[in-house]
RNA sequence: GGCCGGGUAGCUCAGUUGGUAGAGCAGGGGAUUGAAAAUCCCCGUGUCGGCGGUUCAAUUCCGUCCCCGGCCA
């Protein structure tokens, strides 16, 4: 039955080798990549979100890449929506759903689901930051504490996005977001078995420096050439979750004439590694997600000495 | 060789009218429900270049030496 088909997760932070690991499986079995990846959901952003080359998206199908133009949002309610569907259809072609990425509230909405609020409105989204630019989040947190006293101790005053997202919800639904949560449970996106692995380097050292080193390759790639030419586009500005992504934001402040490209690209470094301590206090919190290490030999044979028993 | 600046946290620097010091960045830890590669919270002991001297007390004042800039020879 198709829907038996075990779903095989390989999560881990940037420049950890998921990529690698997934490409290795598909060797040894019929399966589809899904990529679980925030910024490889945008179109002309190939380089800086080490999108996987054509030559590897023809040996393998890939899914969830390539989505929608820097200029429009997506997000995890979106994914899960796109994931769930593209795991059907893989599994219903007899085919192993390979998820693989570093974007972890995808992961989080995929194998826990969300709660059936409202999405996001742009219009009073705009509003809210209007608001927030004259007077301060804190400000907009004040007001929040009075609607749902819940939700606003759990915010800092100036978590922008969340109590951005928290006076949505209560404008939306017409109700506090806290009841709301409450209301609507959480569901997984996702039936049927799911093996779990993270890629995470004993020492973080090690991640360190391929990050490092990952980051110099993709410049002499043409990393800045990608970059000039979505700010030459004219129609996107740094405020897109697009260009915020890793590299993107530095690179762009490189074009806008903030500092210089060695600068740039030192920063991008940083922020890669802000980025992956970040993905990995995820990881820690989800203990049942078991750990490989990238440098291990024969890494694949480790996943397939467990999927292969439950492909027949 | 002479003169002038500097040598303080991994880096860039502030500061102490003498009572052993603090910011930014980096780094570490945590949170994480439709922007998540985002957003936010917490964490700062380091022979204050070395050695002497003055002093109850020196990173701070004095001497000397070393190192790094700049200018002059």
């Amino acid at each position: 039955m198709a829907a038996e088909i075990p779903v095989v997760l390989i999560a881990g932070p940037t420049a950890s080798g998921k990529s690698a690991l997934a490409m290795a499986l598909a060797e040894e079995i019929p399966a589809e990549i899904v990529s679980v990846d925030s910024a490889q959901v945008y179109r002309g952003m190939d380089i800086g979100t080490a999108k996987p080359s054509r030559e590897e998206r023809a040996l393998v199908p890939h899914h969830l890449i390539d989505l929608c133009d820097p200029s429009e949002p997506y997000s995890a309610a979106r994914f899960a929506v796109d994931a769930s569907r593209a795991i059907a259809e893989i599994r219903s072609r007899g085919r192993v759903p390979l998820l693989v990425g570093g974007t972890m509230l995808y992961v989080r909405a995929l194998l826990h689901g969300l709660s059936d609020l409202p999405s996001a409105n742009r219009e009073l989204r705009a509003r809210l930051q209007a608001e927030a630019d004259a007077h301060g989040w804190p400000m907009l947190h004040a007001r929040l504490a009075k609607l749902d006293p819940e939700a606003a101790a759990r915010l800092s005053p100036n978590d922008s996005q969340r109590i951005q997202r928290a006076l949505e919800i209560i404008e939306l639904a017409g109700e506090p977001a806290t009841h709301a949560y409450r209301k609507r449970a959480a569901n997984p996106s996702i039936a049927g078995p799911v093996l779990r692995y993270a890629m995470e380097f004993p020492e973080r050292a090690q991640l360190h420096a391929r990050i490092e080193q990952r980051l110099h390759q993709m410049m002499r790639l043409g990393f800045a050439e990608e970059v000039r030419a979505l700010y030459e586009r004219g129609d996107l500005d740094p405020d897109l979750p697009s260009m915020r992504s890793v590299g993107y934001r530095q690179l762009w402040a490189y074009f806008d004439g903030q500092w210089p490209l060695e600068e740039a690209v030192q920063r991008a470094i940083f922020a890669s590694r802000q980025l992956a301590k970040r993905q990995l206090t995820w990881l820690r919190s989800s203990p049942e997600i078991a750990r490989l290490d990238p440098r291990a030999p024969a890494l694949a044979e480790q996943v397939l000495a467990t999927l292969r028993p439950l492909l027949n």
